[in-house]
RNA sequence: GGCGCUAUCGUCUAACGGUUAGGACGGAGCCCUCUCAAGGCUUAAAUAGGGGUUCGAUUCCCCUUAGCGCUACCA
């Protein structure tokens, strides 16, 4: 049974390399029809907050995916002092009473700092009396300094791996407070969690070494599966941060965008994977169908935005995509939502609204233009452009377009063939191109040059307010 | 500084030793057309540099360079 995580901590809104890491998660886990778990990394005191927690949710949330358990570490603090605590007992980790003030004097960007012998050698008579005594202390991991070997395990993404434990420091499991650090945290739980593979960005990599480390030393059971992911990075080429880059780096700008959910999926999963038979536009069903570690690259993405720009184009690209390709069934709840979020309500029953739905949204490319580009289609308040009042101000043209009303008022049939032949019968009388007229209606009816056929957009505004936007102009 | 990882068009990527180095976004142009999109077609645009191995390297090895990551009682 396949057991996946996905471990965020709440410290800032959902990253959208986060949430590649979430998603790939899902693809893998329910493709094999495993188990995902959700674990909030929470151990960090200082750097936590509900806030974030709430943010990261909703991200979450919005995604849609989904997840099957769910833990909080802060939950498990008991568990993960028992690990340490056991590795103490054991030998195979020491306290070090050395105050955290004195470590941030060491020579950092000389040599690499590896463990302090003193402490280390400190004998477990001295270490338990200076404990007993109330003296503050971490817990560091012994690693083997007297005979080094390779610290070795296999990346589904990166291949082997394998780093000489002289190159790993002492590093904590327990902090000065009693919390635990990440590594202890985060492995204690993906053994107690029976979590089968690790999917998280390669910023974890090099730390995964002490992590096989931990396993060894405190699990019976074989070490689960690595598979660690390229990091998404700016067009500067740094790692994403909010700071840096602002807002693009965080999933909920893309839902205030009015992107779909599975379009921002589909862009997500094409950074730094690819299906390698050239496709793009994919269904959940079948991103899950051929996810697999091997399509997954090794290099760095860059999500390509600029000041101007700042929303990568093929993201919008793909949404427009979706946007024409989803069932209208799926698209329209989603568009009445955008538009009520506007103010604006739509005209009519769910047939005519799905009919409009689907006669304008190949033009748009997210669910915000529905309420900014297509605002005349659900509302009778809506700007009139300036190259559209200049086809309402070509010589003639408001004239006809009050005679068009009258014709279509007297037809009782209304049907883009009979709008049609109305509106070429009334330019071939009065010898004027029917191209005027029929421009001339689009900007009547949208305030807008730019749009379906103009006879679709008869049909998307309706006999009545057909009539009453041809007067009125 | 140490250790680890990476390197194909501007960007996302394909090519698991032999291709005119393919596709997509974006750009340019053409067609279609009642406008705008969409769609179709065309076009510019890449193997970081240097050594090997090989009949033959984008592909394998080494070096250089560059970028990224880790080197915290952050995750």
């Amino acid at each position: 049974m396949i057991r996946v995580r996905f471990a965020p901590s709440p410290t800032g809104y959902l990253h959208i390399g986060s949430a590649r890491t979430f998603i790939f998660n899902w693809l893998f886990v329910r493709k094999h029809q495993g188990t995902m778990v959700l674990r909030i990394d929470d151990t960090d005191l200082d750097r936590n907050s509900e806030a974030s927690l709430n943010s990261i949710y909703e991200g979450l949330n919005w995604l849609g995916l989904g997840w099957d358990e769910f833990y909080r570490q802060s939950d498990r603090l008991d568990l993960h002092r028992k690990v340490a605590y056991d590795l103490l007992e054991r030998g195979l980790a020491y306290r070090d009473f050395t105050p955290a003030s004195d470590l941030d004097d060491r020579p950092h960007s000389e040599a690499q700092w590896l463990c302090n012998p003193e402490m280390r050698s400190l004998s477990k008579e001295q270490s338990d009396a200076r404990a007993a005594a109330g003296e503050p202390f971490v817990i560091r991991f012994r690693v083997e300094r007297d005979a080094p070997y390779e610290v070795e395990f296999h990346d589904q993404v990166y291949g082997p791996q394998s780093k000489l434990t002289a190159d790993i420091e002492d590093f904590a499991l327990l902090r000065s407070n009693g919390m635990p650090t990440y590594h202890l945290a985060s492995c204690a739980d993906d053994i107690d969690l029976r979590i089968t593979h690790i999917v998280r960005g390669q910023d974890h990599l090099s730390n995964t070494f002490k992590h096989v480390l931990i396993f060894q030393a405190a699990a019976e059971r074989s070490l689960p599966q690595f598979a660690h992911l390229p990091l998404l990075i700016g067009p500067d080429g740094s790692k994403l941060s909010k700071r840096r880059h602002g807002p693009v780096v965080s999933v909920t700008t893309y839902r205030d965008h009015g992107f779909l959910a599975l379009g921002y999926i589909n862009f997500l999963c094409l950074l730094g994977w690819s299906p390698k038979d050239n496709r793009e536009q994919m269904s959940l069903y079948e991103l899950t169908a051929c996810f697999s570690f091997e399509g997954v690259n090794r290099s760095n993405a860059v999500v390509n935005f600029s000041e101007e720009d700042p929303i990568d184009p093929k993201a919008l690209w793909l949404n427009s995509q979706h946007l024409r390709t989803i069932p209208v069934g799926a698209l329209a709840p989603l568009v009445r939502q955008t538009l009520e979020a506007h103010g604006l309500t739509p005209y009519g029953d769910d047939a005519f609204f799905n009919h409009v739905v689907d006669t304008i949204r190949s033009r748009f490319s997210t669910l915000l233009d529905f309420s900014s580009k297509g605002r005349a289609y659900f509302s009778d308040d809506y700007p009139i452009e300036p190259q559209a009042l200049e086809k309402l101000n070509a010589p003639g043209a408001r004239e006809l377009l009050r005679k068009l009303a009258d014709r279509i008022e007297a037809n009782p049939e209304f049907t883009e063939s009979s709008v049609e032949a109305d509106l070429r019968k009334l330019a071939e009388e009065s010898g004027v191109k029917a191209g005027l007229l029929i421009n001339a209606s689009r900007a009547a009816l949208t305030g807008q040059t730019v749009g379906p056929s103009a006879f679709a957009v008869f049909t998307c505004i309706g006999r009545e307010r057909v009539i009453q936007r041809l007067r009125k102009v």
